[in-house]
DNA sequence: CGATCGTTTGACGGTGCTCAATCACCGTGG
DNA sequence: CCACGGTGATTGAGCACCGTCAAACGATCG
């Protein structure tokens, strides 16, 4: 039933069939720059100096396709409402998502270097976008500072996501892939100001797959398992989050059960021989970084 | 105990341990913008609008830490030569590698919108960087169009590139993840002016298995298997690709050796069942992404 | 209500992680 | 000069986590 999503009912929704669809985009009324500036997160409001200008704003339907990989790029993307997924699909069919975007958050911007598109991105639930040409891009960010700055801090942002993405899909076990995974769209539903305890994932276990880098089944066992282990509840797409102290010890072990909840009160459900990991760098040859950490 | 770190006698140790030495990098000759707009590939000449602009470029030893995660961000680095390599320091002392970086490559800036840096970089060779301050970004940007236009492709170059990690990181066999990693090291090569046949590798094997997501002596045998398979000449971090067409094709197959190649030449090599994958999202839903290319 | 897709659960087999030993390489110091 | 400790790279053996295949159930939408 997909309980709402943020914009309801546009009356736009043109019937046709799949993707033989030309718009999976379709243009709304056009939204000023203190709009776009507010939901990048700059409160200031610029509206007198710059009244006059707009930009387009683009509603995309769940399921469409807002960017294609490998397509010229004409527009940057700022997220209005909604989510997206970003993916990239490899040689042979499958596809590799890379991150989910939610309002603020800036799309496209890595096809800059290049002219083309370098990863799709697909809408998660009915949004809204503002779509700003590229080639006003260097004009507006040369006269309006603010939105040059929250721009910065938007792909700063991003490019500290990647690299907790890679963290996500670090080699280590599912269950602690899944709990890194809620732990992080916890703190993200926070600083949106929505309840870190009660989920809804807009993204399939699919998708979640893709990210934590294991497959879908794995997911779904990996979500019994946080079940079993009195972490979460979960109901399809909705979580709810019971002992987030337990879910974070989760997150930071690196493989499996975390020790120190392993002692009676979940019987029998140690099944892991080993805790510490041999993978990758653990404890490599960097001693300035361990000397950070005194023993 | 902690034999030696970074500098090997620098003089600036201060003899008195470990972390409490201040400076694993030194300052040199200042460099001028030119010189940093050359290394990010402008070409373009500014001297003469900007002649006084001067910023420091400091000398970072192998092995030594160039920004530490979560440091607070003072500077913001700009590779000038040799190789670097990104890391996030997981909480077990698990050491995550995120990405390498080369000259013209653009370092901590996942800093800026937090304030503290996101992640560690090391030096993987004597290198140098040019260090530009945090509170004079804003301003240099605005002044120095050039500067400003190269450091947004930079960070449009780095993150399709995150996009690429991910890829790498994909949970395929492990000779796909090798093979993908060195053709990506290849067209690296090339893009940069050298060989693309012949590869030094600077970085160690457990550094790629890092970033591939596997266990460093699994690195080890995946670099035997392509030896074997025809594509690779290995001599330690020496790498050279005799079969380049080969290689790709098994950087592009999903799991292991490729189909089109078992039969014959490379006599009871096969050992795999099964090459397609059910792995992530394989043909998924999004038929507006079939549409792209048509059966 | 039927078709389609998403989710869950089960069983089985294989890849790759763990542990371990060996070798090569290097700078050090006897 | 060679012995010595330390690091990195390689190879082997064993086992278990997770990918694959399969089936059943639930959800959604026409």
């Amino acid at each position: 039933m997909l309980p709402q999503a943020s914009l309801p009912g546009d009356g736009l929704s043109s019937g046709g069939g799949w993707f033989v669809r030309r718009n999976p985009v379709m243009v709304a009324a056009p939204g000023t720059i203190s709009d776009l500036l507010r939901v990048m997160g700059v409160s200031q409001d610029v509206t007198q100096r710059e009244p006059a200008l707009t930009l387009p704003v683009w509603r995309v339907r769940s399921g469409a396709v807002l960017l294609h990989e490998g397509a010229v790029a004409d527009f940057l993307q700022v997220v209005r409402s909604g989510t997206f997924k970003s993916l990239r699909t490899l040689e042979d069919g499958y596809e590799q998502v890379l991150s989910f975007a939610g309002p603020g958050d800036v799309l496209g911007f890595d096809a800059l270097c290049s002219g083309h598109h370098a990863s799709s991105v697909v809408a998660l639930e009915d949004s809204t976008v503002f779509a700003v040409p590229l080639r006003e891009l260097d004009h507006w960010r040369q006269h309006c500072t603010p939105l040059d700055q929250a721009l910065q801090f938007a792909l700063s942002r991003q490019l500290a996501r990647a690299g907790q993405v890679a963290e996500m899909m670090a080699p280590v076990a599912s269950e602690v892939r899944l709990a890194r995974f809620l732990v992080w769209q916890s703190v993200s539903m926070a600083e949106r100001g929505e309840s870190p305890r009660r989920l809804y994932l807009r993204m399939s276990r699919r998708d979640i797959a893709s990210l934590l880098g294991v497959a879908h089944e794995t997911v779904s066992r990996s979500f019994t398992a946080l079940v079993d282990w009195g972490c979460l509840r979960v109901d399809n797409r909705e979580v709810e989050i019971l002992d987030a102290d337990r879910l974070r010890a989760c997150a930071h072990n690196t493989r499996g059960f975390p020790d120190e909840l392993a002692r009676g009160e979940v019987a029998g459900a140690r099944r892991r021989g080993t805790c510490s990991s041999n993978l990758a760098n653990a404890r490599s040859a960097h001693r300035e970084l361990d000397a950070t950490r005194p023993a």
